[in-house]
DNA sequence: TCATTCAGTTGCAATTTGCTACCAATCAGA
DNA sequence: TCTGATTGGTAGCAAATTGCAACTGAATGA
């Protein structure tokens, strides 16, 4: 089973990049994947431990990952174990790991419960990130919309 | 704020924040849904136009969303018909929209493709998202990591 | 009143996912 | 170098999820 990747790929919504990035990486799997890849997995058997996906489903994963240029294997000298790491196009999603993590710490635990966090060199915690104008103005849902595609 | 959702769902690893958030809203539809609510959709028509779901996989999106405390249904008196709408909760996903948004802008195009634009009141777009430290140093999956819950 | 839209439900087919077993290649230790 | 464990998958099948089309009963609108 291979993929191509233009020729497999139906948009759901072809002018809307938020529609374009979920079909790209918004499944069950690939978003943990990617988490982490940015933590450090790098082999098959690192992504399947850390994950628990089926292994079948991390084979498919991986080659769509990397068919999308999210993932790319390293050191694939014949007669060697392969390695995946992030692209620079799978670092870039970094921020969409920090903001899904932000709101799972304010919105899915209960109070008191215990969960991991993400912290700096210094240990120091990764403040929220928060959309802003160029003035400073926070921005929401309620004073942003969307100009749709010509 | 939390949610007493814990009963009702098998975390596929409970003390990761980024993953309790892929368990709720991490699917295929459930994000062009919250997508669409943040660009005025309030009725089960306006949906199911937006996002092109079939129509008893959206009913269950917005029961699970609804039950997850992401939508509500606003006070429609009985004989009126139904309009959900963003909690708190829900609104607060906005920066996650955001980076999914900026990601496939810079990753899910080809150059010269069109695609949708997010823009504030003033018609300016929204700036990139960029994780900082508390000092200004942008930050990256390569100067952080996750600390593991005790 | 009567047609139309809305908000689903139902039944079924197609697709995707999750086991479990299996396998060849690689690596680690004696 | 032999040997056993680990790695990186496949294959086959069952279960769960999704999508499609047809249907329904209420709400709306003219």
């Amino acid at each position: 089973m291979t993929y191509d990747i233009a020729a497999s790929i139906a948009w759901t919504d072809p002018s809307c990049p938020v529609a374009r990035t979920t079909d790209l990486v918004g499944d069950r799997w690939s978003l943990l994947v990617i988490r982490d890849a940015m933590d450090g997995a790098r082999s098959f058997t690192d992504f399947q431990r850390r994950t628990g996906i089926a292994r079948n489903i991390l084979t498919d994963r991986l080659r769509k990952l990397t068919a999308y240029g999210i993932i790319a294997q390293v050191d694939a000298q014949s007669g060697k174990r392969k390695l995946y790491e992030l692209t620079d196009a799978g670092k870039d999603l970094f921020p969409v790991i920090v903001t899904l993590r932000q709101w799972g710490e304010r919105h899915a635990f209960a109070a008191g419960e215990d969960h991991s966090v993400l912290v700096g060199d210094d240990y120091a915690r990764v403040p929220e990130l928060v959309p802003m104008s160029a003035d400073g103005t926070p921005l929401t849902s309620e004073n942003t919309r969307v100009r749709r595609a010509r």
